[in-house]
RNA sequence: GCCGAGGUGGCGAAACCGGCAGACGCGGCCGACUUAAAAUCGGCUGCCCGCAAGGGCAUGUGAGUUCAAAUCUCACCCUCGGCACCA
């Protein structure tokens, strides 16, 4: 008998895992009753995916550790809702369709079912039933509900903006143009730009509200990127006019926007954007060419290279003036492209001496620099000065400007533009660098905006009965990249709803970002026809408790979504106005090669060869071991082997506690010094501080100290596997608690030993996923003693064994005692004695 | 360029509040078990000097604050994410 060594079956994921997944979805145990109010309820969102074809370890870093929190919040006794979709328009399918001469739809819905299948291998506990797929027209149907909605309250219109063309393949998105040449990505022709009338939506409204992130839980690095981007500026919008020439006559107004209004007498030149609409009249006859030119070369550049503030600056003078306000100058007018359209007014005055880049502009252009804000107490530059200053010191006082001198900035600030409001030539304003949000796409594969244009009525909503405007499903997208619903006469030809007469739609469909702002609240009902969300449902269950995903989408979709739910709010569709209460971006897998996963990198890592090879609890924990949660990192698969022995040893722990270890000659017996009564007693303190640590980590999402604090317990408990100890009271309550605290990431190997214990109890199975969390015993994790490091002037030389609870005095004498600190002080007296953090270190100071 | 994050052993990392740098795991070395290998189990493993006791050095670089700095401050270097039509 003693010496059968014959070892408990190896734990073998390929036949338990498929078994339990298939079990757990004949159950239905993760549909939720949202209708279920006897229980805290607990929205747990992750954002849902675009539908590439499959499924790479990044999408399982974000979704398997999120389905650990799910199962922790479920065994908490909260009503937990984790719902999945897709993101299904996109321009990949576009492309897709392009190259492969597959259909849009098909290359999608195709993609969408490997991907679920790849999904349930995870072993998450996903509420499939409330599946969205926003290709589907009965969820974009609500996207041109939602449109017509906003139209009506003013937040959608019209208005051009430029895109990126090509003269062959039409509209191109920024990464089909390729190169510093800016050249199209199918047929290498130079891309320019075309202005194009396109719909907007007025997020700008919601500036300010969106830049108040109370009651929030969001990490603050993300506040911060939609506070920046949002970018809010306070200042003054002032009124220039054009001096006459012998070109033009003067009088047109020139509205600039500026911050520093207190240095208006500084401004000696006006900036205009080269895409300014006075730029054309203004411009003097012998400077045409130049100019035209300059604008030309302006638009094909991109904004971040016209925003570096590293590039030489260019610009060109147009031959016209502006006249000062405030002192009557004439100053000449230049165009830069350093100066956008888009933000402010299109045109600055510009102040070289207290602002960089006009000083940089200034000093290339030979153009006059004036000093009007000098630091208090400073002397004036002796010749000239050498840089911008640029200081906004509240002590900062007024030079060189008129009755103003002598005033400090702030008070110059306001007292300025007073004066010129009282003249109706500038008011206080405030500007925002957020623009508003371009949703037209000229493209086939995304929604229709539901809108005709009439010859009679011009732009006609389509009512909203006659919802969906849908995507007709056999047109030409072979022909050329430009917009195949523009080539589809039956789609583009209608009649219009208000009077009769021929009309044709329009054919920009909606950027995707568009889907993605509401579909959490889809997720409530996403079968319903009468509307896109059903109030009393998302009033229940909204905001989002958690929202998981990655960094890379903290400015648009993070404040696109709040903005939609702050104009759904307006629109009366929900009550809160907020989407997310807390929100967690974790980091990003990289390939092997460090740069993002793509496919066409060639560096995508398959989870499913390694869900065969390990099975999916171990790749859910390597995941989750790897590192801090919101890192990321470069992929290696190096580890893995460790994280799949530890759920080994757990089995063999559950399963096997009598065995002996045939290559340990201490195994079987109790380590030194010990009884079973004091082995006992460590084994309950490791399992429940163990216990008190791991739900701190859960809590925190620190799931890679989580798996190590378990594998900590575990190889505790290996030391006392085979002796009298195992197998008995306290050996068994560690080893529920291993299982239970391992439950919520390796949801499959715990449900299997939890069955097996309970049957050899004789007891009728019970999911282990439906147990409550365990609570700590206090006193069983509490500690007798711990361990002092002393120092002597910093440099560790020593460690005592100290009871917990002892008086610094008394610390002090046992510390001061002991051989080694004598040594170490070499006959010196102590100045002082620091106990720093509660007996978290002593250090001795000794020198003077 | 601008906004945000990050640089710690051979590798992934830990140190949550300014208090023992390197938990846990990988890899490596040694041993046990085995006819043998695999698997498994145990021990050692930051670098340098030393037989050892012990000592010195060490958290991207350089300075600073402090009894004490991976942690705070300043400057610099490098990597990653975003920059509005990829999602």
């Amino acid at each position: 008998m003693t010496t059968e060594r014959t070892r408990t079956e190896r734990y073998d994921p390929s036949s338990v895992e498929p078994r339990w997944q298939a079990r757990w979805a004949e159950l239905e145990l993760y549909r939720t009753d949202l209708g279920d109010t006897s229980r805290p309820k607990y929205y747990l969102l992750t954002m849902y995916d675009y539908p590439s074809g499959d499924l790479h370890v990044g999408h399982w870093y974000v979704k398997t550790p999120t389905d650990a929190i799910a199962r922790f919040h479920r065994m908490h006794g909260e009503n937990v809702f984790f719902p999945v979709g897709f993101d299904a328009f996109g321009l990949p399918a576009e492309n897709a369709a392009i190259k492969k001469k597959i259909h849009p739809a098909a290359w999608t819905y195709q993609n969408i079912d490997n991907m679920r299948r790849q999904l349930r291998s995870m072993g998450a506990t996903f509420d499939w039933a409330s599946e969205v797929v926003t290709c589907d027209p009965a969820y974009y149907r609500w996207n041109q509900w939602l449109f017509l909605r906003f139209l009506e309250q003013g937040l959608a219109y019209r208005t051009t903006a430029p895109v990126d063309w090509c003269p062959n393949d039409g509209t191109l998105a920024r990464e089909q143009v390729e190169g510093v040449e800016r050249r199209c990505w199918r047929c290498g022709a130079k891309v320019e730009k075309r202005d194009l009338a396109q719909w907007f939506l007025r997020i700008t409204k919601y500036a300010d509200e969106l830049l108040d992130f109370r009651g929030l839980d969001w990490p603050e690095p993300i506040r911060i990127m939609q506070t920046n981007w949002i970018g809010r500026s306070e200042g003054a919008e002032i009124l220039f006019t054009t001096a006459p020439d012998d070109h033009q006559p003067g009088g047109d107004d020139l509205r600039v926007f500026t911050t520093r209004p207190d240095t208006l007498f500084g401004a000696t030149f006006m900036v205009l954007a080269p895409e300014h609409p006075l730029v054309a009249r203004l411009t003097a006859p012998d400077r045409r060419a130049e100019v035209e030119t300059y604008v030309a070369a302006a638009r094909s550049a991109t904004e971040i290279e016209r925003l570096s503030t590293e590039r030489e600056k260019t610009g060109v003078p147009i031959g016209a003036s502006a006249i000062n306000p405030v002192n009557g100058a004439r100053i000449p007018i230049w165009i830069a492209d350093y100066v956008l359209a888009g933000y402010g007014t299109g045109a600055i005055m510009a102040v070289p001496a207290h602002d960089e880049r006009d000083f940089a502009f200034a000093t290339k252009f030979g153009l006059p620099i004036v000093e009007v804000i000098r630091a208090a107490g400073a002397p004036g530059p002796a010749n000239g000065l050498s840089e911008a200053y640029v200081s906004k010191s509240a002590t900062d006082l007024m030079v060189n400007s008129g009755r103003f001198d002598g005033q400090p900035a702030p008070a110059g600030f306001r007292a300025i533009v007073e004066w010129l409001k009282s003249e109706g030539k500038a008011d206080f304003a405030v500007t925002y660098r957020v623009r508003d949000w371009l949703i037209s796409r000229q493209r086939y594969w995304g929604t229709p905006i539901p809108v005709v244009y009439c010859a009679v009525d011009g732009i006609v909503p389509v009512p909203d009965e006659e919802l969906p405007v849908r995507l007709p499903e056999h047109v030409d997208y072979q022909g050329s990249g430009e917009n195949p619903l523009r080539r589809d006469p039956a789609f583009l030809n209608t009649v219009c709803p208000r009077c009769g007469g021929p009309a044709t739609r329009e054919t920009d469909t909606m950027d995707t970002f568009m889907d993605s702002s509401w579909y959490w609240f889809r997720y409530l009902s996403p079968g319903l026809d009468s509307a896109p969300v059903e109030r009393a449902l998302v009033d229940r269950w909204t905001p989002v408790d958690q929202y998981t995903g990655g960094a890379e989408h903290a400015v648009m979709h993070l404040l696109y979504a709040r903005f939609f739910t702050k104009a759904m709010a307006d629109c009366g569709l929900v009550g809160e106005r907020e989407p997310f209460r807390r929100l967690f971006n974790q980091g990003q897998v990289l390939g092997a090669d460090g740069e993002r996963m793509s496919k066409s990198r060639g560096n995508v890592e398959d989870p499913d060869a390694l869900v065969a090879r390990y099975g999916a609890d171990t790749v859910r924990l390597y995941l989750m071991f790897m590192g801090p949660w919101d890192q990321g990192g470069p992929w290696s698969p190096s580890g893995i082997g460790g994280v799949a022995r530890f759920i080994g040893r757990v089995w063999t722990l559950a399963l096997d506690p009598h065995g002996i270890e045939p290559g340990d000659p201490a195994s079987g017996t109790l380590p030194a010094g010990e009884d079973a009564a004091t082995a006992e007693r460590t084994i309950r303190g490791a399992a429940h501080r163990t216990l008190a640590t791991v739900t701190a980590d859960y809590e925190a999402f620190h799931f890679n100290t989580m798996v190590a604090r378990l594998m900590e317990l575990s190889n505790l408990l290996f030391r006392y596997r085979g002796t009298d100890v195992a197998g008995g009271s306290a050996w068994d309550e560690a080893i529920a608690l291993l299982e239970l605290m391992l439950a919520p990431a390796a949801p499959h190997v715990t449900e299997e030993l939890w069955a097996r214990h309970l049957a050899a109890r004789d007891e009728a199975w019970r999911s282990i996923h439906a147990e409550r969390w365990p609570a700590v015993d206090a006193a069983a994790a509490a500690v007798e003693t711990h361990e002092l490091p002393v120092q002597v002037n910093g440099k560790l030389r020593d460690r005592v064994e100290v009871a917990v609870g002892l008086s610094e005095a008394e610390v002090e004498a046992l510390v001061l005692a002991r051989p080694k600190v004598v040594a170490a002080l070499d006959g010196k007296t102590p100045l002082r004695v620091i106990h720093a953090g509660g007996g978290r270190l002593v250090n001795i100071v000794v020198r003077g």
